[in-house]
DNA sequence: CGTTTAATTGAAAACCGTCAAAGTGCGTGG
DNA sequence: CCACGCACTTTGACGGTTTTCAATTAAACG
């Protein structure tokens, strides 16, 4: 991308390592390189709600540059490639990085109503169809990836403590959208039937965007 | 606070009126004296799903200062009184203005993301309990509130839609809280109960702030 | 291969939504 | 000042979606 990428520390964290846990402070954010995180929230009873996921080529975590450390733990989905990127070098000479970086935190923001949205108003079966929609447009983005198809390594527990159910359900939704042939999840293969390829547009960050104002904009000098 | 109080324009809404609409480009953020309002997005099936408040003393909206245009309609939900902040002066020389609002936008980030967490894994009545307790504190924050009695000016409709609700069941959810004796919402007024004063400790949002990277900030220079 | 983890299925129950009707409060105008 | 209209609140009965509990099957991993 547009960040500087020379001098880049590069790291690796296996399954299930944590990435940040709550409270770390933070130095640098990461640049992923190959393999999936989550960032998540445990609740009294024990239950766990996943706040967002981040793929090759995201930021994890933008926000990070401003609040200097995590609010929640960040923790490997996979085996994971990522490269670090050192904070106080952005705010020693604040340039791209910057805009790149808050470009990212808007996204997440945006990304973070959008799923408000979901969980608030919209039934199983579209939450679980406009979200493997999501990933395969973010995978499709950055990565090269089949039109109607692309490998999503979670588990349907994972995706339950996104979607705010359980996994027995997820489990039925996705049978249901299997045989209705919209959309088809066996094993860790995602393949998008032919007609539902376009649709649940997302309100917010699904636009074409223009994150930073094209005139003068703040972050740069 | 600590943007320049000088040359402020001084602007009205009245109940119902729209500070901005999807798409409309925002040469200004609002700062709010008085009254409240929410941003709010619409699904197919015609239901609302209000996805931030703003009270007295907030910013509407700080993520206006990095994209521009407003991404979901806001709306009033009293008469409201805000002073206008221009952007393009922010633009022209960033200082103090931008860390105020990039500190309010990872507040409102923040605010979302346990949010999100009470719309996937909570149950109705945590959510409601939850949602007037922040608003309580919220308004403690700013303003001259009584420890146990606030004015909260929603339609229980307005909190459905915050709380990803009917209307019916939020009033029953009330009911409950009234007679179990740990909130009670009657008419307007919010008033706490003894015991249930301190609880329900949100992930994030609920930490008290560093915004702001103490050394060597990068947005003020 | 055996062991562990994940996926799948069924039955029953809980939670919340829908529909419908009646009650309450409040502002406006006569 | 009272009557009316309108918006909001409250309540009941019923239905649907999702959860819970439990058991079985399938897949992944050493």
């Amino acid at each position: 991308m547009t960040i500087e990428t020379s001098n880049l520390h590069i790291r690796h964290f296996s399954k299930h390592e944590h990435l940040a846990r709550v409270g770390d402070p933070q130095r640098v954010v990461y640049k992923i390189q190959e393999g999936w995180a989550c960032r998540y929230s445990i609740v009294p009873d024990g239950r766990r709600q996943i706040t967002a996921v981040y793929l090759p080529g995201d930021f994890c975590e933008p926000q990070w540059l401003l609040a200097g450390k995590a609010q929640l733990p960040i923790i490997a989905i996979t085996p994971m490639t990522v490269t670090e990127i050192p904070l106080e070098n952005i705010y020693a000479q604040p340039g791209k990085a910057v805009q790149d970086l808050l470009g990212a935190m808007l996204k997440a923001f945006n990304r973070q109503t959008d799923w408000i949205v979901s969980l608030g108003r919209k039934s199983a079966k579209a939450r679980v169809q406009e979200f493997l929609l999501e990933l395969h447009r973010r995978l499709h983005a950055s990565d090269a990836v089949s039109v109607h198809r692309c490998t999503i390594p979670l588990t349907q527990q994972d995706m339950a403590d996104v979607l705010g159910l359980t996994a027995v359900h997820v489990n039925r939704v996705l049978k249901d959208l299997r045989k209705s042939g919209a959309i088809s999840l066996r094993g860790k293969t995602l393949s998008l039937g032919h007609n539902e390829r376009v649709q649940t547009e997302p309100a917010t960050s699904g636009a074409p965007h223009m994150l930073i104002r094209p005139a003068r904009e703040p972050m740069l000098a």
